[in-house]
DNA sequence: AACTCATGTAAATGCCTCTTACATGCTGGA
DNA sequence: TCCAGCATGTAAGAGGCATTTACATGAGTT
C-alpha cells in the first residue's frame, strides 16, 4: 500500500497535499523495481501507488531518471554501509573480514535488487551528477580499503597495485552477481552457489598473489 | 539508411511489399540498440528505418521482446564463433590462446555493444525459449572447452572443476566488459585497458593454481 | 484576512505498443 | 493464363507513459 506522510494522530485521509510525497515515490520505486525491473518501473504506476496525479512527480523530480538516480544514490549509500559493516574494520583478521565483505556483496545483489539495478543497469550516468558519483567512490572506497589491508599479508615481492587488485574483485563480484545472484531471474543454473563461487575465485586469486606462503 | 531487401537488378523504390522486412527490422534493431541502448530501442522506430508501418513488424515477431531474443540469438552466434575463432583449438599453445580468448570476449563487447546489450542486459529469459539456452550454451561452451585444455597445463593436484573455472572466467570477464568496457558509456575511469585488467586478472588467478609450477 | 509559495490537479501533446479490419500482390493449382 | 489464398502491408484506434502548461489548493506569514 501506498506510504504517505506518517499520519497525524488522528489518522484521516490524506487533504489535497501528499504531506511526504518525494518519500513515497521513493519507495514506491524500490518496490516496483524489485518486482519488474529498472525498466518495468514508471513513473506514473508510482504517482499511482502515492495516490497522486501522474504530474504530482514532477514537483519533486526533474523527470524520471532524476528519481532513479536518487534511488540509486540511496542505493550507494545503504551498499557503502553494508559492505563497510561487514568488513568491520579488518576484525578479526583481514581474511576472514574480506570473506565477509564478499559474502555482504552477493547478499546486497540479492536482497536489494531495486538498488543493485538502479545503481549497475539503469543506465545512469555518473558524470553530471557529482554526488552520485561520490556516492559511487564512497561504495568502492570500503572496498579499496579492505583490499589495501589485505595486501599488508601478501609477501612484499607479490603486491600488485592495490586499486587493480580492487577492481579484479569488485569485477568479478560484478559479474557473479549480475549473471547468478539476481532475484530468480531465470538464468544459468549453477553447481554452487554464488558466494561459494565467489570465495573459491578470490582465494585461488589470493593464492596467486602467495597469500598463505611466508609473508614479508 | 535502412536496409531493404538486396535490390533487384533495376534497384527502383520498393512496391506493397518490402521483400525483407525481417532481416532489415533486425538491421535496425542493432543500429539502434548501439546508439540507445536496449532501453532505448523501440519498435516504432525500426519500422521507421526500414520504412514501412508501424503495424509491420508484428508480421515477423510477436512483439518487441521476441525481436530482440532474435537480436541475442545472432549475438550467441556470433559470440561463440569469435570465441571460438580466437581460441583456435589452442593454438600454438593453451595460455596464449586463453589470453587470445580474453580479448576477444572485450572485443566483442566493446565492438558489438548492440549485440552484448540484447544478450545480457535486455532481461531476456532463457527459459520460455530454448534456442536461445542452446545458443547461450554453445557460447559458453567455447570457454568451457578452452578452460578445459588450460586445466590440463596446471600440475595435476591443483586441478579446480573445469566448470568452476570455466565460471570464474567468464563472470569477471562479464564484469569487467559490463563496467568498462562498454561503448564510450560514463562510468569509472581506468587505470588500464580493460584488456589489461582481465589479462592480469586470469594471471593471478592462474598462478593461484599453480601454473607456473612443475606441470603433472 | 490577504499574500505567497510549495505542492497538487486536469488536460493536452506526442510517442509507444499492440490489435483489428482491410488492402495488395506473389504464387501455385486448375 | 487466370484467379483464389496466403503472406505481408497499411490505416486507424485503444490504452499507456513522459512531460508540459495552466490552474487550484492550502499552509505559513505577516
Amino acid at each position: 500500500m501506498p506510504w504517505k506522510r506518517e499520519q497525524p494522530p488522528g489518522g484521516g485521509p490524506r487533504g489535497y497535499h501528499h504531506g511526504n510525497l518525494k518519500e513515497a515515490l521513493i519507495r514506491a520505486a524500490l518496490e516496483l523495481i524489485a518486482q519488474k525491473g529498472p525498466g518495468g518501473f514508471t513513473f506514473a504506476e508510482a504517482a499511482r501507488w502515492a495516490g497522486v496525479s501522474a504530474a504530482a512527480p514532477y514537483r519533486h523530480f526533474r523527470d524520471r531518471d532524476e528519481l532513479l538516480a536518487d534511488v540509486a544514490l540511496r542505493g550507494y549509500d545503504q551498499f557503502a554501509n553494508a559492505l563497510s559493516h561487514a568488513f568491520a574494520e579488518g576484525r578479526p583478521d583481514p581474511q576472514s573480514a574480506f570473506d565477509r565483505l564478499g559474502k555482504a556483496y552477493l547478499n546486497f545483489a540479492r536482497s536489494e535488487p531495486a538498488y543493485y539495478s538502479a545503481m549497475f543497469e539503469a543506465g545512469i550516468s555518473l558524470d553530471n551528477n557529482a554526488a552520485l558519483r561520490a556516492a559511487a567512490d564512497r561504495a568502492f572506497g570500503v572496498l579499496r580499503t579492505a583490499v589495501e589491508l589485505l595486501i599488508t599479508t601478501l609477501p612484499a615481492k607479490a603486491r600488485p597495485p592495490s586499486l587493480m587488485m580492487a577492481l579484479h574483485v569488485w569485477t568479478l563480484s560484478h559479474g557473479i552477481a549480475s549473471l547468478f545472484a539476481r532475484g530468480d531471474a531465470g538464468r544459468r543454473s549453477l553447481p554452487m552457489s554464488p558466494e561459494d563461487l565467489l570465495e573459491a575465485g578470490v582465494l585461488i586469486y589470493l593464492r596467486g598473489l602467495g597469500a598463505g606462503e611466508a609473508a614479508k
